[in-house]
DNA sequence: GTCTATATTTCGATAGAC
DNA sequence: GTCTATCGAAATATAGAC
């Protein structure tokens, strides 16, 4: 019915083909490193064209910032209709599990994120600092802030965050052989030993895979 | 004997007053958008003075790089003292629990190194590639590919890695107020049952501080 | 929408005085 | 060891033709 909803059939639209190229230079070279002269020359095309669809460098870098903001947001929407905003183990479990979903299907803009922090926060301070924006990594700082909760807790959580981010992200592409669906059950297994709220009361043995076999 | 060991009691050298702040700045605002005017203005002279303790920016990052490189290997080599080189579970927490002691004693570097990987692997590059360097993470990485040990195992070994990571460096300033002794055990702790190898047999019931005490 | 210029700025690096 | 002055390169961004 609509002309052109999301996803227009044949052909990218040029500002996609566009951030599809500076994702991949970014995270390759990094941001800083990256000139528009390249992302242009990938494209077929010059540098100056490159201002008829951005107006600036930065503001390829605050849209694919807006992707991640996105999923950040619903990350968070999904949590709060579950439970209502308890910080116990138990919600950031499914917290967790969220986000092990995110980063698995949104591998590259996490990297992104990963490696051009500083760039990323320059982009959230000289743009317009619009309505709160509240980062998902802010976010998780703030809750392990929060004194009500033990610390021996607190540690689990950043434990269990960085677990995430070790076996998407730092580990590179040492999993890429391994079904997505496979990676995401054996991390959730971790995570579930990290913040203890396995669901069977005895450690199940299968886990224990230990020595050559 | 020495005249002049490591530290002159009063004062710091030049060139690590130079090297203090270029690892503030290179943290704050990373390595590209740090300005080699603006190390200069912090220390009170200008910028061309730089260039009698170093050659050239990158050398700035390199001290720093060598810094962490030090580190790297004396992990790796308390780990060999210690263990034959076997790839199993036990191996990897001694080597982790290394590991944490590391990054718990040299934020900064760590820190550095988080938020500049793209600078510091052009760094490794366009410098001599000086004898096989073997970087930290790139060790890591090739733990993680080994076919010989199982899929499961070796998430587990990524996840832990990542739990130190997001534990010291993600989490911020969040811990800054625990006791480092004691966010290193607890940390402990967390990496044991990621890797599922605790010392007791049973699982110790303090760990399971769950609700509001 | 893309092009060819060109303007503007910033930065790393050098030369040479003190 | 630090200074002033300047060079040269590279990058972002703009102006205007096609």
């Amino acid at each position: 019915m609509a002309p052109k909803p999301a996803a227009p059939p044949d052909e990218r639209t040029t500002r996609e083909r566009i951030l599809d190229i500076a994702i991949e230079l970014f995270i390759e070279k990094g941001y800083d490193k990256t000139s528009l002269r390249e992302i242009a020359e990938r494209l077929g095309f010059t540098k100056a064209a490159l201002y008829y669809h951005f107006p600036s460098k930065q503001d390829i870098l605050l849209a694919l910032h807006l992707r991640l903001h996105d999923i950040g947001n619903k990350v968070f929407a999904e949590l709060s209709n579950i439970d209502g905003g308890s910080e116990s183990l138990s919600t950031w479990t499914t917290l967790i599990d969220h986000f092990v979903d995110q980063v698995a299907n949104n591998r590259k803009l996490f990297l992104l994120h990963e490696r051009n922090q500083n760039a990323l926060e320059q982009v959230g301070r000289s743009k317009q600092h619009q309505a709160e924006h509240e980062d998902l990594e802010e976010a998780l700082r703030r809750f392990l802030k929060n004194p009500s909760v033990p610390v021996a807790d607190r540690v689990r959580m950043a434990a269990s965050f960085g677990a995430v981010i070790g076996t998407f992200l730092v580990a590179g592409d040492a999993f890429a052989d391994v079904p997505a669906s496979e990676l995401t059950s054996l991390l959730r297994d971790a995570v579930r030993d990290i913040l203890g709220t396995r669901k069977t009361a005895t450690r199940p043995p299968t886990r224990r895979a230990n020595g050559r076999r």
